[in-house]
DNA sequence: TAGATTGTTAATCGATTAACAATC
DNA sequence: TAGATTGTTAATCGATTAACAATC
């Protein structure tokens, strides 16, 4: 079945379409996807029908009709709303940061124990810890991104997961257990770049031969 | 050979043996790494033994010992310095977030065409754009971040190749080509997020049978 | 020594790629 | 029709897991 990669290269297979589109183009070949999103083109034909996806055997397929199938996958059908606990750098970036929108994706409010970031009246109210709840409860959100310190995390996945969240991305250096019938994915900076390092330096070294 | 996913994981064993040794524990078993890093402990010991990363047959790994040795695989063994390109909403939270400089990464300058981001006096500078070039070549920069718009985002690569750096982490959601012997690394918040919403509802969708 | 844990090999599992028949 | 591209099957490749001999 689909798996972690296959989803990521999904996204990346409409984010290239978006562009397609934006450029009035009505067909593309599963070749072009490909060197979009640096796969193959077998992969490319081999994710899509992995989900029913399917174009014309000899037109390839049609740049809209692609979107809106891969859209109902994604979930983009309707909007997504998230909530961010933590308030810090990073809370405070993605809050800002305007590519969710065009993307069926909100991130609606954020929470934080410090009282000096409360702040009702922000486009994108912060409130108090004490009201993540409440307010999941009452907008029926499924999704939250954990941007506190590490020693935190653990104690605000349990908290969102009692709220009734049931998707969450993770900031924090560490390793949240995923809970029964949940999804957390965790993502963090010093890894990525880490990894960076490694893949950087070994490339050198094989180079000097 | 050692892949992405090998790497990532050397990561998070080294986050839970920070901790560990925070503790003052000096012995650990590949048993609870895998607890913590949520992998199976056949994993961690096959993680190791592609580095030649070696403990005590009856008395699992010397903590110390063990997170030396990792750090010289991840690099760890000496400061290195990141510039970042692009000071919006990510560019910014990057260059303020504490958690690079416990982990001997540095950002040491960032870059934006906007003049009004400049900023000589910042504990951490703001150039100009053109500056990079100087910049990188004088402090022998290997490593960069993109932080730009999707639409410029090709074009500060190339800036940066031709500078000299070697390893890039891209934010810009849109997939970058890997030229000859440099590393990239994409990474976008939407694929994430996107990533999450699928599995959840996939989750929520198979519990109900 | 007896017991426990490593290090490694072999088996399994899953994902990617190649190839080609179907077909527009 | 001839040519080109899809959709799918089979082959390959690589990563994870299981198992167990080595050994502290």
């Amino acid at each position: 079945m689909a798996n972690k990669s296959c989803i990521i290269r999904l996204s990346r297979y409409r984010n290239a379409l978006m562009r397609l589109k934006a450029l009035n183009f009505v067909k593309v070949f599963s070749e072009n996807l490909a060197d979009a999103a640096r796969v193959t083109a077998a992969q490319v034909r081999k994710d899509f029908s992995l989900f029913g996806i399917s174009g014309n055997r000899r037109g390839g397929y049609l740049v809209e009709e692609l979107l809106e199938q891969i859209n109902r996958v994604l979930g983009k059908d309707k909007l997504q709303k998230f909530i961010v606990v933590g308030v810090g750098n990073i809370g405070r970036a993605l809050l800002n940061y305007p590519g969710f929108k065009k993307n069926e994706i909100e991130l609606v409010a954020g929470f934080d124990i410090d009282a000096s970031k409360h702040n009702r009246e922000a486009e994108v109210p912060i409130f108090l810890l004490e009201e993540l709840n409440d307010f999941v409860k009452d907008n029926g959100i499924k999704f939250g991104i954990i941007s506190v310190p590490d020693f935190a995390a653990q104690q605000i996945l349990e908290l969102m997961i009692q709220t009734g969240i049931r998707g969450i991305l993770n900031f924090a250096p560490i390793c949240l257990k995923e809970p029964e019938d949940c999804v957390i994915r965790n993502l963090n900076f010093e890894t990525e770049l880490e990894n960076i390092i490694y893949f950087t330096n070994v490339t050198e070294k094989t180079e000097v031969r």
